[in-house]
DNA sequence: GTGGTCCAATGGTCCAACCAATTCTGCACG
DNA sequence: CGTGCAGAATTGGTTGGACCATTGGACCAC
């Protein structure tokens, strides 16, 4: 007997069934990211369902990144949303460190690259005016600022690693960004953090413009360096700076 | 004006409390995974807040894997915790989909180049025995099974990784690694995979032998093309059985 | 316009009770 | 003495209802 014929009932399920159900709303309404999905409330009785089960599930979304709430205002869509969904929670030892961050660094180094350059191979016209527009943006705010762009910067990158066609870039790479920013401006106020990097945003962007896979990973190559340095000088600071 | 010296103050933040109380607690008691850990309500009236949010914490911590709730028993630790831990939620649109696994791939290609070329800079000679070692294991595996030697296969791009110097090498492609062979010899039975990525190992040792970072990452770049070219070709072969 | 006030909508928290699965307890029976 | 089973106690899951805090828009006085 086929012992795949007897799935286990499922007698309780209650939160998943909800998310199976919002999948199925998402779907229907044809929510794109950054729109608002329906209140709690609404879910709650729309789906017979007490509206703690529908916050339960909210909440696993939520931890999942594919959601976001805000207070007062409502829940908006952050990811597509697909029926077969594949999740991969991954939590990493990380420390606050001179150490951990270097070793972010060396991820990022490895998957920047990668993802300029097969940015660089896949651009359409279209997906090349968008980044070139995250670039004035950024360029812009660096001018006005006198650096401090860091908004705007991340951005730019964002926009390439969705152009490289491969989701998992910035979704991995956004995990090492918050790490790297809960730890950069507390511990070491480096005033001038990105100067450095700066022209180099230019230089790959010319480079996948030009579709030279070699060259953007280059440069990005250099980016990345340039930031292992800023790092190095802020950690020589701090640990100067506690001998004292 | 510097617009970085005035962050969003934070009025509410329960449940990221209890999670960090938490934290506290497994620390303080020592739990190891396996252990339980207070009931809900006794969390509740500990903490002083509602049952409600201590649920909601918890159910973060169940999706990120950290945690595994089981009706009527109770709640168990399943993972190590550290205050400062790196959260990565991974979601792939398309469980066994071809592009799926694609994606997988071209991170692995990112991160084992970069691994390789660490390893090759960084290894001592201690290291490079250990990795000559797994290397044996793995060659004389292959030639007595003909092939299918994936689990020292696996063992030996450990070892790689762990004197790359950075854990989060391991960390991240092992979880690739296993959603890889989640759907792998599943929907594509090819028979000889494997085959083809085989003579790189040893390239690639000997590349970290002679300290040759560039020479390294090179060689593993060609050990994630044929295994591309592998699934390309199982999923070209799975698309005509299909059809039929 | 500008700024302030009010108000409705919305997520966040709380409470108290009950449901469902699990685990423990103790008694009856062999 | 052990064994098995019914029932109680424990624990996570769900419910409904209430209130708080934040947000954002409407409205109004200046």
């Amino acid at each position: 007997m086929d012992q795949n014929s007897l799935p286990p009932i499922q007698t309780t399920a209650r939160d998943d069934a909800v998310l199976k159900a919002l999948v199925g709303f998402v779907r229907a309404e044809a929510l794109q990211p950054g729109e608002r999905l329906p209140t709690e409330r609404i879910l709650a009785e729309r789906l017979k369902v007490s509206r703690n089960t529908v916050r339960e599930a909210l909440t696993r979304w939520e931890g999942l990144g594919l959601v976001e709430r805000r207070q007062g205002s409502g829940t908006y869509l952050k990811a597509a949303v697909s029926p077969d969904m594949l999740h991969m929670p991954l939590t990493l030892a990380g420390g606050n460190d001179f150490t951990s961050l270097m070793h972010t660094l060396e991820i990022r180094r490895a998957l920047e690259a990668e993802a300029a350059a097969l940015c660089a191979e896949r651009a359409s016209p279209a997906d090349i005016a968008e980044i070139k527009r995250k670039l004035d943006i950024m360029e812009q705010a660096f001018r006005t600022r006198d650096g401090m762009s860091s908004e705007e910067d991340w951005e730019f990158h964002q926009a390439i690693y969705r152009v490289s066609g491969n989701p998992l870039f910035e979704q991995i790479i956004a995990a090492m960004h918050e790490l790297f920013h809960r730890f950069w401006e507390h511990p070491l106020g480096v005033r001038d953090f990105g100067h450095a990097s700066f022209p180099y945003h230019r230089t790959i962007y010319e480079c996948i413009a030009a579709r030279d896979p070699q060259g953007a990973r280059a440069e990005a190559l250099k980016l990345i360096a340039t930031v292992e340095d800023d790092l190095k000088r802020g950690a020589a600071k701090l640990k100067l700076s506690s001998q004292t």
